[in-house]
DNA sequence: GTATTATTGCGACATTGTCGCAATAAAATA
DNA sequence: TATTTTATTGCGACAATGTCGCAATAATAC
């Protein structure tokens, strides 16, 4: 299914990348100037991922985030990271730091989810925005 | 707040233990032989996590998934573990499999959630129950 | 046996994420 | 440029999850 370039699309797109971080629909959806459909975000949102352009986060509040991840493009292939959620700034940052583990392999690993939770190093030092 | 013994406590922590893996509230009322009400389950569960009986993980299916884990009891302090979550049996395993990460000490880490999704061991050995 | 209060069931609620349908608009075609 | 094709969108609805307040129940202490 061929793609086409919309308002909405750059519109979340350009959020995610200004921001650096991952965000939630509501948080994208708060960011955004226009005015876009609830469902729609979420259908933009999981086709960047299926594209590739995104990647996905549940996190421990048991929501959906989404990132850009610069890191990824750095390396060649795109290493399962950690991930830190501040609960005070409500963001979540994509961590440099890969994930690793070894497991027998009658286990098919098809996805990995790391988050950290708790105060993010701009929170700790008083500069994040309340 | 002192807590008191009952039935119900005891069916959840029971269906927990015979279970040996990390369940969700429908997973744990489908199992339950009594009737025991959501709300309640989930308090139960809830007040389990705060005395430190049961652990909560939630997976990237954004549901939450809480466990016993034998693991915990061996070494002397709970460990952060990863977790194994199968799409086909639907359980939810505690792997012992530490998690390792360093992370600068303006981060202040207050949970850890790790969860790697796909076929578990015995899906793939075709032992899983479907 | 009685009093205290932790626990429970019930109903209600907010939130999240998805889906079907009709309307709209981007891209391809003539 | 005008027309067709079909990807995208908005809207409404829905199921599922997790929480909370309130009144009723029952475990523990007295």
């Amino acid at each position: 299914m061929k793609r086409r370039n919309t308002a909405t699309k750059e519109a979340v797109l350009s959020v995610l990348n200004t921001s650096g971080k991952a965000m939630s629909q509501v948080a994208i959806e708060k960011k955004i100037d226009v005015d876009i459909n609830r469902a729609t975000i979420y259908r933009v949102l999981n086709r960047y991922c299926e594209d590739g352009v995104l990647h996905r986060i549940v996190a421990d509040d048991g929501r959906q985030y989404f990132a850009l991840c610069m890191k990824c493009d750095e390396d060649q292939k795109p290493l399962h990271h950690f991930h830190f959620r501040c609960k005070k700034c409500e963001t979540i940052e994509c961590l440099p730091i890969p994930v690793h583990f070894s497991l027998s392999n009658d286990y098919q690993v098809e996805e990995v989810n790391c988050v950290l939770t708790g105060i993010c190093k701009d929170c700790t030092k008083g500069i994040g925005e309340e």
